[in-house]
DNA sequence: CGTGCCCTTGACCATTTGGTCAAAAAGAAA
DNA sequence: TTTCTTTTTGACCAAATGGTCAAGGGCACG
């Protein structure tokens, strides 16, 4: 009945530039640490236009937060138990360090809503999160128990993955900061990651 | 002349409270989104009193985050050129790891910091850590070139410790959520990792 | 026990913040 | 052009925020 569908051509438009000056903000300063005026100055909107788009702080939130988590998940949802386990494994790497590559304001964005207690996202990590997890978690104890990938726990390989690929977004100033000028430190990772990877994996 | 030396018994004890108090709540909401009112509260103070021991809100968070870059680089620093590689860099990661557990908090408040762009530590970052990653980078290369280590980035490798260990902390809501209860991520990850890094760091 | 210094606080302040509202401006439809 | 709806905005508001200040309370020490 009251479906949210129908959307102008403008709210369209400008619903779009509100999450994109809200991405930046928010990924940059964490949702209480972010104004509205801030964003709306990105947007290039006055505030109570903002407010016409988006009824409040949160809901702008939400919305992010909401799109994000699909895109978060493809990648392990692309994984193919059909597949050969390091392949897809290291594919799966490679995807996701793609991620932090193309994506890294979202990266922060995920990173900081999660260091800071997840609040407006928990249910989904509880559920949606869990199950695909538990779902690919399985894959990968079958492709051990038959011998096809090393004999370790499949959620904490998950998560050193995504540890290891969401760092490079992350910590991005702490990375240059070490490496020094003139390194290209995703380029690097990228070949370090499936060295270890591949060490990590074999049978 | 003027060292801020002398400190009373009062204000030893005060100023611990207050760093206490807002370790806890800059680490839940970053700088921006923490609150003098709720530092304030937290070490059972109120407001002017806090400001009787700290000039400002970013002296806090200053002073919190110079006392914890030293507690951070010492396990590193323990790191014994004169040691077994594979066990001087297993060690490190325990004590890393180990550090995940203790003091999660502070985990988190340096990651938010990095996440945000470390606008009160840059400095830090481009000389102190970088120079003493620097030189142990060094320590892992000759490792390698005398065969006694897997033949990868030092750097990178060291990033991978980092990010392994303090992922546990910094993502502990979400390693939980997706684990389910009843189980001890950090015990878990103490296995985990060790297995792995026997695997990514044998020659 | 008095004196001087350290500590504490209630009252206050300017600014910022998330959010409202009525009215004007700009489209779209006729 | 007229009418009706969608967008946009200036003015406004209550609450929160970082910070000040003068005055009062406590403590140590002679």
């Amino acid at each position: 009945m009251s479906s949210p569908k129908t959307r102008t051509r403008i709210q369209e438009k400008n619903r779009a530039r509100v999450l994109e000056a809200a991405l930046d903000v928010f990924s940059r300063h964490g949702f209480r640490g972010a104004t509205l005026d801030e964003i709306a100055t990105e947007a290039g909107l006055s505030k109570p236009n903002l407010l016409y788009y988006f009824v409040s702080k949160e809901e702008i939130h939400v919305t992010l937060l909401e799109g994000l988590v699909d895109t978060w998940l493809d990648p392990l949802r692309d994984l193919d138990a059909g597949g050969d386990p390091q392949e897809e494994l290291l594919a799966y790497v490679r995807r996701k360090l793609q991620m932090s590559r193309d994506l890294p304001r979202e990266s922060r964005l995920f990173a900081q809503e999660i260091v800071q207690g997840a609040p407006r996202m928990k249910d989904g990590l509880a559920t949606d999160l869990k199950a695909l997890v538990d779902e690919k978690a399985e894959v990968l104890r079958g492709w051990s128990a038959a011998g096809r990938l090393a004999p370790v726990d499949p959620h904490h390989l998950i998560f050193s993955i995504w540890s290891l690929t969401q760092h490079y977004a992350d910590f991005d100033v702490q990375v240059r900061a070490v490496l020094g000028e003139g390194r290209e430190p995703i380029d690097e990772a990228e070949v370090f990651l499936d060295a270890l990877f591949r060490r990590v994996l074999a049978p």
